[in-house]
DNA sequence: CTTAGTTAGGAGTATATACACCTATTGTAT
DNA sequence: ATACAATAGGTGTATATACTCCTAACTAAG
């Protein structure tokens, strides 16, 4: 294994890898890490996390709705939220029952998952406006709207 | 279970759902689900996802580097870090050994993880740019930079 | 040198995520 | 009425994520 002549090329020049320092898929995966965790914190004292927190709040919002609903209004695959929906089951904050159709699941809040939800919001309430006064409402209003188009120009494809 | 006299109060107000909608961790992980999706599709063709590129061009550029300093850098939990390398060492794009502090495990990135982030890279940049063209470059910029003020400002407390 | 504290990492557990494949049910065309 | 297509959902599998608890190894105090 000696020396070639021909020298090994670079996986990928230095230039390249600081622009894979951009990516847009590792920025807002460590966003949504970062902010994940902080919803987490905020509600672990009462058993909830942040993501389980979103699911509750859409359950009250649109129950009774079918998992696939569901899924279509939050953006998140069908199967991930029937799986999502099974803890929460479990601690009874909703319930999930065959509708009409019998192909369907229709989800609804319980009376305990509306009692968990006004116990939660004042901590969500409390933890966005910490955020929004750590950025700057201005840089956190640009933020949420930059977003929002993203979601929307990637949906239009 | 005849109607009280005092009406049950709802779990939380209207106006309240709505200002749910605009929760920072949730529409962070929208973005998020979307736009991995979408750099996951534009790798599978070579069997890489988006998240492992990131990974293989932060092995490469570091490497060797324990699992710890790279969970630092990448901002990701430890033991996420350590699960998520397992996948990229079963198929051979970065070895991990022990150091000369026989605590630490080393992370290199191999020949055939230098080779397949060479293949990668063209794709990534493509489907980067794909986005910042759907957005408007204006737009993702601006994103990016939100998002990393974000990163900064909670990253601080 | 021994002991106590610190650090690096793994294992167990639980949730979040989505793709491929499957079944059951409904709707539709003939 | 039947056959076929479309729809709703579940299961298996794999990765991504982090918290808690544990062990091994290094370091510093005495």
């Amino acid at each position: 294994m000696g020396k070639n002549t021909h020298e090994t090329k670079p996986a990928i020049a230095l230039k390249d890898l600081a622009e894979c320092g951009q990516c847009t898929c590792f920025n807002l995966r460590k966003a949504s890490r970062i902010v994940t965790q902080y919803f987490d914190d905020s509600m672990r004292s009462i058993g909830l996390r942040g993501t389980q927190f979103t699911l509750l709040a859409n359950a009250f919002a649109y129950s009774p709705i079918t998992v696939t609903r569901m899924s279509e209004i939050m953006i998140v695959d069908r199967t991930t939220l029937g799986r999502n929906l099974l803890p929460m089951e479990k601690s009874g904050l909703i319930k999930v029952e065959s509708g009409d159709d019998r192909r369907t699941r229709i989800v609804k809040i319980t009376d305990v998952g509306k009692r968990k939800l006004t116990e939660a919001y004042p901590l969500w309430k409390e933890t966005q406006e910490n955020i929004k006064q750590k950025m700057g409402l201005e840089n956190w209003g640009s933020m949420i709207s930059n977003i929002s188009n993203l979601v929307d120009c990637m949906q239009e494809s």
